[in-house]
DNA sequence: GCAAAAGTGTTACCCTTACACCCATGT
DNA sequence: ACATGGGTGTAAGGGTAACACTTTTGC
């Protein structure tokens, strides 16, 4: 590190981007929000904003979680994803982005927040495909959609898109649509109920989704490292 | 995002700092650089300084690493490993700093750069439990640890530690260093020439460390994402 | 010869996979 | 009755772990 000097560091913007990630209508799919400024006027980006001066990164992220999405911390799951800090990433100005992951529930439609004149949920498929993002939000959401597929191989996340009392179905439903494939019912049951520190009885079931009726689950909470779960 | 305005966003100092691991005396150590000025002045803290104004933030590691460490980007594996942003981790300032983790081999002793006192080789365990590290490294040092530990168990990332050639059991030490445990050097020797993408024989052997000759291997370049290996 | 490290063979065990089969509901 | 999804049983196959054993050097 340098000797201090006010005069001598250069100035930084630094903000905050979200990949916000849920399972719609049996396929994974992002929250967007379109820009109602230049640059990239009109175009879906992720939701965001700048960091306060005297704010930690992580309660930026939750703020901004709050102000643009309408999620609460206890909702979702949010981590780090990575910095993204290229010199010309954004035309204005040096801006450095800290981005953070969050795995949410298919909850009801978000809220638009101030910033943004508008936000929707977008098949994460497309969304890439199209390639069509403000900034270089194409390759932030492509990061954490490949560190979400990840992490459901080794933890027991796949929950965090589950509401918070959710049946074995609707868990390897989840799994489907993040991975894109189709996993056996019957041995992943076997698999997540055997695993130790996954999954918690309540007791209750239920028949939503038709068929003989489903044990009720809710994620063990405070999931420190659970090792875990491939199909 | 916000409407730009020169004067509207908050400015932070942003800084990269390096968690350099190697393998050297059969134990994991770190490189740390023993400060010279306030604050935490003669502490030990993890190389780093702040990036230019048009700099890339992995441009900014890469240099750092040359100039704290003399070490270039093609003896190492360089990944992004996370960004620390608390408001009052640096007391001067807000500084944001993307840590790097950097696996090299054990190569001659790094050379002290100008903006070091000091730079050394220090065990990584020693450094944690003592717990006397400047600013927040202790943690940023942990979290890498963590990262190398992981990683080696699900990539060829284990020969990062290594010289261009090395053998099997060279390998297998650097593993057991970093993991803290023996490992059967029966099955290791399978598992890792079992797997594809992972090592190729140069034709070449070797009687260092004595016993029966050892062939040499080198590193798969380019291991795009070879999955492997524990123990 | 002897120690030391490299490397191969073999076997028991576990986890995964595939799939036959039964269970309990709604219609 | 029948369709639908929930859940259990079981056996084959692959990978891991433990360890006996052979190979090839230096001293």
């Amino acid at each position: 590190m340098t000797d201090y000097d006010p005069h001598a560091f250069p100035p930084f913007a630094v903000t905050v981007d979200l990949v916000v990630l849920t399972v719609r209508d049996g396929e994974l799919q992002v929250l967007l929000v379109r820009r109602g400024v230049a640059p990239y006027q009109g175009r879906w980006a992720l939701p965001g904003g700048f960091v306060q001066i005297d704010e930690d990164l992580s309660a930026a992220a939750v703020r901004e979680l709050r102000e643009e999405t309408g999620l609460r911390l206890d909702d979702v799951h949010l981590e780090q994803l990575a910095t993204y800090g290229a010199p010309r990433r954004d035309p204005r100005m040096r801006v450095v982005s800290v981005a953070w992951l969050v795995l949410a529930p298919d909850l009801p439609s978000p809220v638009a927040g101030t910033d943004a004149a508008d936000a929707s949920w977008r098949p994460v498929d497309g969304t890439l495909s199209s390639g069509r993002l403000a900034f270089d939000h194409a390759s932030i959401l492509s990061d954490g959609v490949e560190r979400a597929r990840a992490k459901l191989e080794y933890s027991s996340l796949g929950a965090s898109f589950c509401d918070d009392e959710f049946t074995v179905g609707e868990l390897r439903a989840a799994y489907e649509a993040v991975w894109g494939v189709e996993l056996d019912p019957r041995n992943f049951h076997r698999k997540v109920t055997g695993t130790p520190g996954f999954l918690v009885e309540t007791g209750r079931t239920t028949t939503r989704g038709g068929g003989r009726p489903a044990m009720l689950y809710t994620a063990q909470d405070a999931a420190v490292n659970p090792p875990l779960l491939r199909g």
